[in-house]
DNA sequence: AATTTATGTCAGCCATGTTGACATATTTTG
DNA sequence: CAAAATATGTCAACATGGCTGACATAAATT
């Protein structure tokens, strides 16, 4: 296409981005039947989720990953505590900060619909043929922001260390 | 796993979930941005996506594709309308039928947003080796829910049909 | 003629995002 | 040490986009 020219039908993944809706839109649907019984919704489980993988994370770090306000987390934040699924400890050397921790009963929760997600993964890799995972893992960190990439991986591969050591 | 037994860490497929849930983020992200500019938000892109993507369909397609009531979309869908993006037209069949299309303006728009989203998607794709297309199309249709793929599918190839023909 | 269907609309509620202002405790810095 | 910066929390108000329930209209179907 000619620098400045209007981009055309055929220009557009049309495939890719609808299938990536549906796609998506079915698999943050599996937890939200769980969820109802909770009377959580899709903002307690991102936190909920996050918190379990990185026992002792900072607030600050949450909430660059959720990419949302402090007032926004506080609120689910609030609820995930009273209900005894996440504890907020001192930090020991900063005691100003309130690193977060799963509880027993937020870690199986957060487990029980990590294991429904899995499910769809496992059988959609299933379906296909061996090297479908790691085709999935190139494709979709590709999709993730340049500058931004490395920070997820390195945040994926820390979270599997402390949650393998535990 | 034993039936029944509880699911253990190693289980859960962590990297798919979290990679999932960051490249969307990032993918849903490009829009946004536009679309703050014409005071819209996601609800509206989506509706103008589809509406773009199949002139002449019906609100109950549209209202099935959404998965929301025909409350919600009747707010964003008046605004598309009062603003130009989007005609209704009576059906010529079944003259209770409001037929929705995209006007040239909404064309445009939804092109526009369609183009961000495309750039990601082919930046990718120019990343991994040849075969990641089909790769990527073949995990992400893999992930729909299977009673759902055949009508996904199917609604894909026939608005590559409707926009090509005209 | 009666019923069903496709669509629209009013009213109100809820979840979750936002901004702005301000408070408190603690650490860091000049 | 005093001052400034940082980590976190909180109050208040507001916007978006879901939801339910009730009801209205026109057109098609039975």
């Amino acid at each position: 296409m000619a620098a400045g020219a209007q981009p055309r039908e055929a220009d557009a993944a049309w495939d890719i981005i609808e299938l990536l809706f549906f796609a998506y839109r079915d698999f943050v649907g599996d937890p939200d039947a769980v969820l109802l019984k909770y009377a959580f919704g899709r903002a307690h489980h991102r936190v909920l989720h996050f918190v379990n993988r990185n026992p002792g994370m900072k607030v600050a770090d949450l909430l660059d990953i959720l990419n949302i306000t402090k007032q926004s987390l506080g609120r689910v934040l609030k609820q995930l505590v009273d209900q005894g699924f996440i504890v907020q400890k001192e930090g020991a050397q900063d005691r100003r900060q309130r690193l977060l921790y799963a509880t027993a009963k937020g870690e199986a929760l957060s487990l029980k619909l990590a294991h429904l997600q899995t499910e769809r993964i496992n059988r959609a890799f299933g379906e296909l043929g061996p090297g479908a995972h790691e085709a999935a893992r190139r494709f979709l960190t590709a999709m993730i922001d340049s500058d931004n990439r490395e920070g997820v991986l390195r945040q994926i591969a820390r979270a599997d260390r402390a949650k393998t050591r535990g």
